[in-house]
DNA sequence: AAGGATATGTAATGTCATAACATATTGGCC
DNA sequence: GGCCAATATGTTATGACATTACATATCCTT
């Protein structure tokens, strides 16, 4: 059923797992340099799969990538995103509420909605404390 | 109380309130060649003003910028935009709802939020009875 | 008039992303 | 096995978005 990565997505993958924070296309780059990468398009490629089969999210106001922390279990779900400024760590949390009510909106208004972002800009309460 | 805004930022508010869809920083200095803009950086501090202002929104999933369609009427709320893939235009909207539960996960996560995006990207009613 | 804060102008550079083209690998299917 | 299509890969160049650094000008307050 799930497609088995190939070299480049795996390593791209296993990048973005061992991550703290999300990582930029070119950071991922960079750190696989030794693993023969060479150009940007090695790793765009790889994350355009990633994001298609639901392992990896995108974080528009961040330009940057961060694996799916609950791989296979939002298929249907509304994903919203928790970024802290200070740390840089992502907190990936649904709300069914949030859906309905956007879902709500979209259908009143006749909009078909393909995909939607909602990010949290913010400190998070472990930064908050060291602050 | 509200300021008088300056000759920069007097030109590419007019320019983004003309348009009918969200415009790049490059596109805004493209429209404002003529009246002396030459470089990006004139356009994006006009906008870094516009945006402190509320009088100018930033679309993160579309690095653009579109007018604020009721300023002054939002200080508190929470903004969503609804942007048609196909022609381009953006509804902005708030939900009460959708406000009090991300407020919700947020206090329950002793996250302190300072910005929050929300975009849905789809095609709006109007395009869709076209095609 | 002096001085600080704010706005402006300009060049250079940094960061993020894709187009275009060539080559290689994979996986059915006869 | 051999063929062909689909998919993946490699590489160069370029396009699109944004900021750093520094110089100059304007405005406001005293």
């Amino acid at each position: 059923m799930t497609p088995d990565l190939t070299r480049n997505q795996s390593l791209v993958m296993k990048t973005l797992s061992g991550a703290e924070a999300p990582l930029s296309a070119y950071t991922i780059l960079d750190r696989l340099r030794d693993d023969g990468l060479r150009a940007p398009l090695q790793v765009y490629r790889a994350l355009d799969k990633l994001l298609d089969m639901g392992l990896v999210h995108r974080l528009e106001s961040l330009n940057a990538f961060v694996a799916c922390a609950h791989p296979h279990t939002h298929e249907q779900e509304l994903i919203a995103f928790a970024i802290c400024e200070n740390c840089g760590k992502v907190e990936e949390f649904s709300d069914e509420v949030v859906k309905e009510r956007l879902d709500g909106w979209a259908k009143s208004h006749r909009f078909r909605a393909a995909k939607t972002t909602i990010e949290i800009r913010g400190d998070c309460g472990g930064c908050e404390a060291k602050g």
